[in-house]
DNA sequence: CAAATAAACTTTACACCGTCAAGTTTCGCG
DNA sequence: CGCGAAACTTGACGGTGTAAAGTTTATTTG
């Protein structure tokens, strides 16, 4: 079989990183420790060692996982649009936000300064899977540059999502965030859509 | 004088601050350490507790001299813009993305999970100096929704230089990142500005 | 089936960190 | 001049990542 089952736990290694997952979503980004997340499994401290040679390693790997539920929230949002391309793409921007606002802890590591992904393919899969719905939902709008209508769309939704994330004072997440995105989004020029 | 200068050293003050912003441009925002820059500035580990009682309020204190030096950089960039309202504030944007990019660390630190500004003066004053920057140009479009339009524009520009910041493989600072941010600006609608 | 091998995990140890509790030096002021 | 207070040093404690060595368990092999 591919997936070879440890001997003494269990499975540990995704037991660490759902307690990274944890961890990080009641105590913040930065609480996430190798000691903790493997007091939470029960295990000794020096047992993650075997799945993560070291500390990025396994904040790799919670990343690396936060950007699969973060694709899994915008296909999920898509799915329950049913209206024209621009429908499509708001959609796609609240399941971003929703993301943001229920996994902060995460979503703040994945876009923080600490994450080297270029070197590590699991990760690397992960964000170009949540890139790709980026591109896909732009794509009726690309006319002569996909790359400028992907990032200028990209750039609204993440900088209101990081500005509410970061605890700013003028900008709660909720329901009434959601509505002055709408706003927000309804600024924006993109074309119209073809084919 | 209000400024009462420290016995051994000088300025232990500004000098712990100073090196702390050097250390994260350096090594990054998580490298930031009271015994790292206890050790540049000359002093034992032991002597930053006397001006900052934790690691979080020497944190808040680069942070604010952060946000100053941010406001700065838009405030100049604005000085060199005499165009439209709209020119200004897309001078003001680019002013935004210099920041970031010369100083990224910082710049993280300053949007990051790890800031609790509310509760200390200095931070709030030195951040809402820079919010203050956005009201002012953004004052000529605000008919009807100040917030919106502030919050627009802040959105975007800042969901850009985060993105850069972060490392995004499809995107890299520079002259050629500038002409990319005119692009997705020009997509803005702002309304016509009065007055 | 039993022995050998490999993997998972534990124990121990070390350097670095933030922080507290003292002690020491130095400045400012009466 | 001396005395009090501020700035700084020294030492210690618990917690962290990580490396090395030892122990237990599962898998493979003869």
């Amino acid at each position: 079989m591919p997936t070879k089952k440890p001997h003494h736990h269990g499975n540990l290694r995704a037991a660490l990183i759902q307690a990274g997952l944890d961890l990080i979503q009641s105590e913040g980004p930065d609480a996430l420790s190798i000691r903790k997340v493997a007091a939470m499994a029960g295990v000794s401290h020096a047992a993650p060692a075997h799945h993560f040679p070291s500390l990025a390693h396994l904040r790799t790997a919670v990343v690396a996982e936060g950007y699969r539920r973060f694709t899994a929230s915008m296909e999920a949002a898509i799915a329950e649009a049913d209206g024209t391309p621009r429908d499509v793409v708001l959609a796609a921007c609240l399941g971003y936000l929703r993301f943001a606002w229920a996994y902060s802890g995460v979503f703040s590591l994945m876009f923080g300064p600490n994450v080297h992904g270029h070197d590590d393919p699991d990760l690397r899969d992960a964000s170009d899977a949540a890139y790709g719905v980026l591109v896909r939902i732009c794509a009726p709008f690309a006319k002569d540059d996909a790359v400028q209508t992907e990032l200028t769309v990209w750039s609204l939704v993440h900088g209101y999502a990081s500005l509410a994330v970061a605890g700013n004072r003028r900008l709660e997440p909720g329901e009434a965030a959601e509505e002055v995105f709408r706003g927000m989004f309804a600024k924006l020029d993109l074309g119209a859509a073809e084919a």
